[in-house]
DNA sequence: ATCCCCATCGCCTGTTCGCGGTATGGTAAC
DNA sequence: GTTACCATACCGCGAACAGGCGATGGGGAT
């Protein structure tokens, strides 16, 4: 089957070189390259591309306000991010804004076939440093038990941590309010905070339930 | 150079199978297969594989528990989680136990081998489905706007959520409490919430703050 | 000039919460 | 068999919070 692909990319050497790579696919054809993204709404509605390769750093807008704009213009196409930047931000920002994949120009030249088939293929194509970046945020939950609740405590933080009042809790678990009032005075003194709000903010943002 | 290789696995077939998958490259050796992770703190110390390939539904302790174990005892040997699990719960438990790859047992055959080279490359490798859902988990914030607070209500949601009482907020922006109390009635109006908790849970977890 | 939205300030009422106690049965450790 | 910890339950008080209603001034839009 055919699969059609837009490029974007200021450079106008690596914009022809990416053509020519994506012709000598015999399955694939190069539908457009274009130098910027500030006709992109147009241009990924006109040419309805199955693919679409994008680099970031561009004059006018960058690629990754690129991706943003035809997401909100309803598009699901996917986009690969081609480019040089490997820092946290950018990559989190390119993926918030709706990248499917992300590849270092580095490694252009050795994983741009599979990355079309992967994403294609429902994944997510990524340049390995990329991956481990990616993968290593979402961990970040070793703290888990650093406080010392019971499962007890752990649920009712949980719970609490949903938006539930003390009553909405004694029913949840069964037990009377007055017990609800004893585990939340527990889990406050332990976690070292005077509210609810401290407590669901802490017991969110260090990951506990 | 050459790479060793450990294998737990449950399944004699598969795990036999797995041991001449990884015997077939001339550059890999076989350390050891085991069908439980029982001891794999003492094996791992022992053998010290370069990798690990991990099932994860085996009697007695499961793949993941088996990471952490090894994790704790600071182990850094990466592994790759080799199961037929694609919820979300088993992949973000194995990434938040500390595995670096995961692939679903239908890919083995198609994903083994680039699959090594990518995690000694300092890569994740991640069945595609996988892939996606990762990147899908770290997305979320588009919402940022879409119950149309206004800065100033943003600023005190923020603050609220730090944990911040109405008086120390009426501090921070030299207002009166009184402003502080009508602005988080209008964000409750907006959040459809009747709560400090329940408000604080919607901005921390819609990633409103 | 008028209207709407926003930020600001105020009051009143009833509810919920935070904190100080006390107490009992169960279970696990020593 | 004493000691510890946990889950459970209760009381009372003062502080904080939620909902309802009103009001003023400023800035934009029409």
């Amino acid at each position: 089957m055919s699969v059609s692909i837009l490029v974007y990319e200021d450079n106008e050497l690596l914009r022809e070189n990416l053509g020519s790579m994506i012709q000598l696919n015999g399955d694939w054809h190069l539908k457009g390259a274009f130098e910027n993204v500030l006709n992109i709404e147009e241009q990924v509605k006109n040419l309805n591309p199955d693919l679409i390769f994008m680099d970031i750093d561009m004059p006018g807008m960058n690629g990754i306000e690129g991706v943003r704009k035809i997401r909100q213009s309803g598009s699901i196409t996917p986009v690969i991010m081609l480019t040089v930047f490997e820092d946290d931000q950018h990559v989190f920002d390119a993926i918030c804004a709706g990248a499917s994949g992300y590849l270092l120009k580095k490694h252009i030249s050795a994983r741009l076939f599979d990355a079309v088939e992967e994403v294609l293929a429902g994944g997510a194509p990524m340049s390995p440093t990329i991956a481990r970046m990616v993968i290593g945020s979402i961990r970040q939950k070793p703290l888990s038990n650093s406080y010392l609740l019971t499962d007890r405590e752990k649920e009712i933080l949980a719970s609490l941590s949903k938006g539930n009042s003390y009553k909405l809790i004694a029913d949840e678990y069964q037990i009377s309010i007055h017990t609800v009032r004893t585990h939340i005075k527990k889990i406050y003194e332990k976690l070292h905070v005077h509210s609810q709000t401290e407590a669901v903010s802490k017991a969110i943002n260090e990951k506990l339930v």
